[in-house]
This record gives C-alpha cells, structure tokens and sequence, in this order.
DNA sequence: CTTAATTTGGACAAAAGAGTCTGAAATCTG
DNA sequence: CAGATTTCAGACTCTTTTGTCCAAATTAAG
C-alpha cells in the first residue's frame, strides 16, 4: 500500500510529535532509535521539508521539527507528501480519469472503500496517533516501543527478547 | 495499490469471464484486445493456472478457460493469487503480527478500512464484473469497452477519439 | 577563527517490478 | 507424419524503488 519512504515519514513525524520537549530533533537520533537508515530517512525528510510540513535547521541543536502544531497535521498530508495523493483517487485498476462518467467494472465498490479511507486519513493527526504510541505495547516500528523508552522497566506483552 | 501483474490478471479474467460462448480463450486474443503485452500476460495467467483459478489447453483451439463457474471466483481470489494476500491481513506501517497485542498507532483505523475491503472484496464475484463490464461506457483498460466491441456503433460518452 | 555537528544535494549500487524474447512441449488439422 | 497453433519455462533487459556513500553548505560553541 504505502512506499518504504512513505512508512518511514510517518513514523519519524510521529517521533517527532512525541518529542515536544526537544525544539530540533537530529535526524541522526531518529534514525538510531527507529533503526531506519540514516541517509535514506534524510531524503524523506528532506522531501517532508520541501512540502512545508517540517522545519530543519543545520549546524550543532539542529535537526527537524513540525512545521505546524501535530493536531494540525494529518495521515493525509504525510502520505500526500511523499506518496502523492494517487491512492486517494485512483481507480483500482489504474485506469486515468476514475469517475462514474467512464467506471471501471470495480469502481462502485472501490470508491467507497477508497472515500471511507481519504476521511479517516484527512481525520487522523499526528497528534492522536503520537498519543497512541505512547500507550502500552503500542510500536512505532518492530524494534521501538515509545512506553519501554519511558519506562525501561516495562517488558513487552509476548517477551520475545529477555 | 493493485501490481500491475494482478491488474491484468484481473481485467483479462473478467474478459474471458465475458466471452463465455468461447470454450478456451487463447492469451494472444485477450492480450491485443485489451493491449496488454501478451509475453507478460502469458506469465500471469500461467500463475492463475497454477494457483487452480484458470484452467489452459496448448494447440490450435487451446488458450485459457475459467476453472469454476464466474459466480464462484471473487476479487479476492484473483489478488490473493497474484499478489497475495497480505493487503487483507498486513499492518499499513508493515510491521510483521499487526494485531491488537502490539498495534501501531494506526491500527485501529487501518484494520476497520481493511475489513471492509476484505469484505467486499470477498463478495464481489467475476460474474458481477463481468456483468458489469457489458454496460454501457464502463471500460476494461482504457481503451477497451464491452459494450463498443458488442454495438460498434455506440460512441463512448465523452468522446476523445472521432 | 577553528572545530564539530548538522542538513543539503547529488552520485552511485542493489533489489524488485515490469516488460521482451526465444525455444521447447503439447495439440489440432490435413 | 508434417506443419501450424498454442501454452510453458526460462533467460534477459529496462525501469523504479530502496539503500549507501561522500562532499559542500550552514551553524553553534569554544
Ligand atoms: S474507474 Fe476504476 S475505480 Fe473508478
Ligand atoms: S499493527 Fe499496524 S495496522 Fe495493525
């Protein structure tokens, strides 16, 4: 569904959010503790910056930071940013110009799937989901755990690792 | 969202599902009706073949033929045959297990979305698409419409070319 | 002013997806 | 049997995605 680049957007934006107290968050940070690679994670958010949706400053306390407060910032635009926003209204058989006019044999039903996904993407923000990941057993990537970060002590719910 | 592969594997599927005066429908018809590469067709249909969705027959008055009746086969077993059924079961953030014990922030979202086109995909049959695909202006590529091919006379509703 | 930390921008390599081609095997027709 | 038609199987190329690396520009701190 989503791109490697797109996937790694989100979870470093949500990162982010859940990093207030830091102003600029080095990307380097980042991509240690999310074990995403460095220079790749660099280019996404590079892109991020150039669509207006995080700030970056260089030099020593630089890094990156939303460009906006994360309840104003949604699923939508992260996917739209680096993705593009084709998922959102593509037919399903990638056929130009998806529209009742000329449909596909699917478009009925995939036009519903599709708006029931642009709503819930438009309505979930950053914020909500930095909220989420802070929660218990919640990941931000196989590795990471926002709440074993917290609470060192806290061991997951299927201990895999001792 | 759909690989390419799946898509043609879909809409030659639902061609021949159309075509059910025809006992075997040889890939080289399906291919230069809907201007899909017949080499690259080839290999798609040879996967539905093996996956048991399409049965094949070599020699003059061979091709390809469903394998069970069109009100059997569903959209869902034409992606799981080709590019299988993760879609339907894989976390958006690609995280291996998604399930309630260690969800991603986007779980609870993802999962409702991926239920319903599940659901739906589960539902909706070859025979419904081909059905679908007899009407008028609905289109199987960009170029091919049933009804065009049936009616040579009906103009497409906007019409591009004279 | 010098050094270290950081993003920026591009080149480059590896892997996967998409598409092309060729020859072999099976099957019908005459 | 001979020849034509078709699927089958695999090698091969091209493009896109993914990932790696390095040098230049910017900035903080001593
Ligand atoms: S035309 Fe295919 S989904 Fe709309
Ligand atoms: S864990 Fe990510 S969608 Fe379920």
């Amino acid at each position: 569904m989503l791109s490697k680049s797109c996937i790694y957007g989100i979870q470093a934006t949500i990162y982010v959010a859940a990093n207030a107290s830091q102003e600029f968050v080095p990307i380097s940070q980042i991509a240690s503790e999310l074990k995403i690679s460095f220079h790749f994670l660099t280019k996404v958010l590079q892109q991020l910056t150039q669509e207006g949706l995080m700030n970056s400053y260089r030099g020593p306390k630089g890094g990156v930071a939303l460009a906006k407060p994360s309840t104003e910032i949604t699923l939508y635009d992260l996917i739209g940013a680096i993705d593009g926003t084709s998922i959102f209204t593509e037919c399903m058989l990638g056929l130009p110009g998806c529209g009742i006019a000329e449909p596909c044999p699917a478009h009925e039903h995939w036009t519903k799937i599709r708006n029931e996904l642009t709503v819930i993407a438009r309505r979930l923000t950053l914020d909500t989901m930095a909220k989420k990941a802070g929660e218990l057993n919640v990941r931000l990537t196989d590795e990471f755990r926002y709440a074993q970060k917290l609470f060192p002590s806290i061991k997951p719910v299927n201990g895999a690792q001792a």
